[in-house]
DNA sequence: ACTCCAATCCAC
DNA sequence: TGGATTGGAGTG
């Protein structure tokens, strides 16, 4: 027998599948994961058997191959459906064939890494003694009640669920319309039915409530994957996935790895976060891969958001996702009135003060009436640019292009890419000036002038700073529903998925910064961000306010965000990029590349686009346009020099096939040597 | 990327 | 002369 295997540590320049012969004492099948040897080393790799049977095994080349050396037991071994997925990552991601099924792999504790170096297979865990996908079916009655349009979108999605074909819908239902409940209900349904469900989420941390509710309703059957799983936890939530006892998997991205079977729905709540796409290599995007694997298993993958993605409302424009909406609040609450307020010409401005008169008013008024307020600032730290007054330049990192933050109960400055730290700074590092100006505000000065303003206040702060892990978040976040605190101020990890009833105002510190930060999808994240703020006040019984600071009193994108109006924003950004040729009207790629020398990279920058300029005028014939190479945005990080290539382009195999050759002769050229080459496909871009 | 092998370099 | 270093090829 020979098989094709995906084979660990190989470089993406010559990544393929290996052909290896199986011993009579072997039985092998798709999704094993096996030990071979490779190269002339003399350690065994591990490996993945992506094909069985595709060489003829009585081939005189049959014969020349290798053998495998050992197979890990089944319980390791990925699925059928898995595997193909793998494909379809390595093909759009333009990582390795190994990279791709890792993504699938149990997470393995130390001593089984220990093992499978030493002996080239890895144990079987006792402690999991029952056996693979046998399902638990129990009749699960959750008791929900929906609405009359709820319910009617319930059983339309619920009806594409039973069809057992693979399907796509976008549920675009505004603030507090109640699409969790809708979610509940269908996966009622799907469990039902014998199908299985996954629930993907930004961030687990912030959804505490929704979790909460669903391990109420679903009991044992709720499997909770995030970050702060110890290994062993995190392994045994792996195999009751696994072996059917956890049918409900809920995670952020990587929760789409879930080693479920017959996967009846996927849903990606708030769907158009870009938490779904790693910024890490593979740089994989989450949604794109539930919908492979809802495709490959028959499943409905279900994306849902009150500001969806651009590309998605599109792409239900266009038919190719069936849309649902939801226009009204659950039991007919309204949305809240939201004032927008000129920092400028009110008269208010004044680089020591961040609150003008009217949100100063709104805060009492909440105060006395013992209702509670959240405030939006999104950026952390105390003053976010020190400048130095004989030079005149911001203070930046010695390791990144970034400004260093004030942090006032740290007293030092910070890097907030790498995280370098320097204290008691009286000089200017670069002109040795003596005096240092400290301005701009984050939620830490924000927090300090709370305290001045309304001294009997009790105030919450949340940004990366003061959340040290997930267990504080939860315990800050309860204190608050609880109301141990009067106004939470923090960075946007505040601005979703709340749901307090005595939240009655909601404000915007500044709403400018997101607006102007320079890249294509600007407008789109402060739509959402400003939308989704607002959408916190007013939630039950008590009506809501909201308020906005802003400089730009009349930039449409913060009126229609006022607004909560998505189908006018959607109107004006999808023209826009129609204009500007931007997504959905084109695919956008992106390929830097970074080294310790900043002419290194530049010099593999022009070298790659000569490649692909020769292929075009060879007579390659794909719609490109190409930008730069330029400096990145932000030119240095971590000590490394970094240039870009922007490509508006059509992504199909030719495509890939073009970015594939160049990067290969990019990685061959010894010139080049130290420069890593990174690609991505319709990601976050700053121009 | 990693590893092996051959060619080359250099101190004695 | 041999041990160390470097460049190049190939991975089934």
């Amino acid at each position: 027998m020979v098989v094709s295997v995906a084979v660990e540590k190989t470089n993406f320049s010559f990544d393929k599948l290996f052909d290896y012969r199986v011993p009579d004492r072997l039985v092998i099948e798709v999704g094993d994961r096996v030990a071979v040897p490779f190269g002339t080393g003399k350690t065994l790799r591990s490996g993945v058997v992506f094909d069985v049977n595709s060489v003829d095994q009585t081939s005189d080349e049959a014969a020349k191959l290798k053998f495998i050396a050992g197979a890990a037991p089944r319980e390791y071994s990925l699925s059928r459906e898995n595997i193909e997925t793998a494909r379809f990552i390595k093909k759009t991601c333009l990582c390795c064939f190994f990279d791709a099924a890792k993504l699938f792999f149990p997470p393995l504790d130390d001593a089984a890494c220990k093992h499978f170096d030493e002996n080239g297979f890895i144990p079987p865990k006792k402690r999991v003694g029952r056996e693979i996908s046998k399902t638990v079916h129990n009749i699960i009655q959750t008791g929900i009640t929906l609405s009359d349009k709820q319910a009617d979108i319930y059983s339309k999605i619920a009806a594409l669920i039973s069809t057992g074909k693979s399907s796509g819908s976008l549920l675009y239902g505004i603030t507090g319309s109640g699409k969790t409940l809708i979610f509940a209900k269908l996966i009622e349904f799907t469990l039902n039915l014998g199908k299985n469900c996954i629930m993907l989420v930004p961030e687990i941390a912030l959804t505490p409530q929704l979790l909460e509710r669903f391990i109420g309703l679903f009991g044992e059957t709720v499997s909770v994957i995030h970050s702060g799983l110890t290994p062993r936890k995190r392994t045994d939530e792996y195999f009751r996935i696994k072996s059917g006892q956890a049918r409900i998997v809920i995670g952020t991205r990587s929760a789409v790895f879930a080693p479920l079977c017959n996967i009846g729905l996927i849903i990606c709540d708030e769907e158009n976060e870009h938490t779904y796409i790693s910024e890490k290599s593979p740089k994989i995007n989450a949604k794109e891969v539930a919908k492979k694997r809802c495709v490959e298993s028959g499943g409905a993958v279900l994306f849902a958001s009150a500001t969806p993605s651009l590309e998605s409302f599109f792409a239900a424009q266009n038919g190719k996702l069936n849309l649902f909406t939801l226009t009204e609040r659950y039991q007919n609450v309204s949305l809240p009135d939201v004032q927008i307020i000129d920092i400028l010409s009110s008269g208010y401005y004044n680089d020591s003060v961040n609150f003008t008169p009217p949100l100063v008013d709104e805060i009492n008024y909440n105060l006395s009436k013992s209702e509670q307020t959240v405030l939006l600032l999104n950026r952390r730290g105390f003053n976010t640019i020190i400048i130095c007054k004989s030079c005149k330049k911001a203070l930046s990192c010695p390791h990144c292009s970034v400004a260093l933050t004030y942090h006032k109960k740290d007293s030092h400055l910070k890097c907030h890419e790498c995280g370098f730290i320097t204290r008691n700074l009286t000089h200017c590092p670069d002109c040795n000036g003596e005096t240092l100006t400290f301005m701009g505000t984050g939620t830490q000065r924000i927090e300090e002038e709370l305290k001045t303003y309304f001294p009997d206040a009790r105030i919450l702060r949340m940004d990366a700073d003061s959340i040290t892990n997930r267990s504080t978040y939860a315990e800050k976040f309860k204190a608050f529903g609880e109301h141990k605190y009067d106004i939470m101020l923090g960075t946007q990890m505040i601005a979703k998925g709340l749901d307090f009833p005595n939240v009655t105002l909601a404000a915007v510190i500044s709403a400018d910064g997101s607006l102007f930060a320079g890249d294509f999808r600007a407008y789109e994240r402060t739509f959402a961000l400003l939308t989704q703020l607002t959408g916190r006040a007013g939630r039950a019984e008590k009506p809501g306010r909201a308020l906005i600071q802003t400089y730009q009193l009349d930039h449409y994108i913060i009126r229609l965000a006022a607004n909560a109006d998505f189908p006018e924003f959607y109107k004006e950004e999808i023209r826009l990029r129609k204009t500007l040729l931007y997504p959905p009207f084109c695919d956008i790629c992106g390929v830097e590349f970074s080294s310790n020398e900043s002419k290194k990279s530049e010099l593999a920058s022009l070298r790659f686009l000569e490649m692909i300029n020769e292929k075009i005028a060879a007579g390659l014939k794909i719609p490109l346009r190409i930008l730069g190479p330029v400096k990145s945005y932000k030119e240095k990080l971590n000590d490394k020099f970094r240039f870009r290539i922007l490509i508006k382009c059509r992504i199909n195999d030719d495509f890939r096939q073009l970015l594939t050759s160049a990067y290969k002769e990019t990685y061959s050229d010894k010139t080049f040597c130290g420069v890593s080459v990174s690609i991505t496909l319709n990601g976050d871009f700053t121009l």
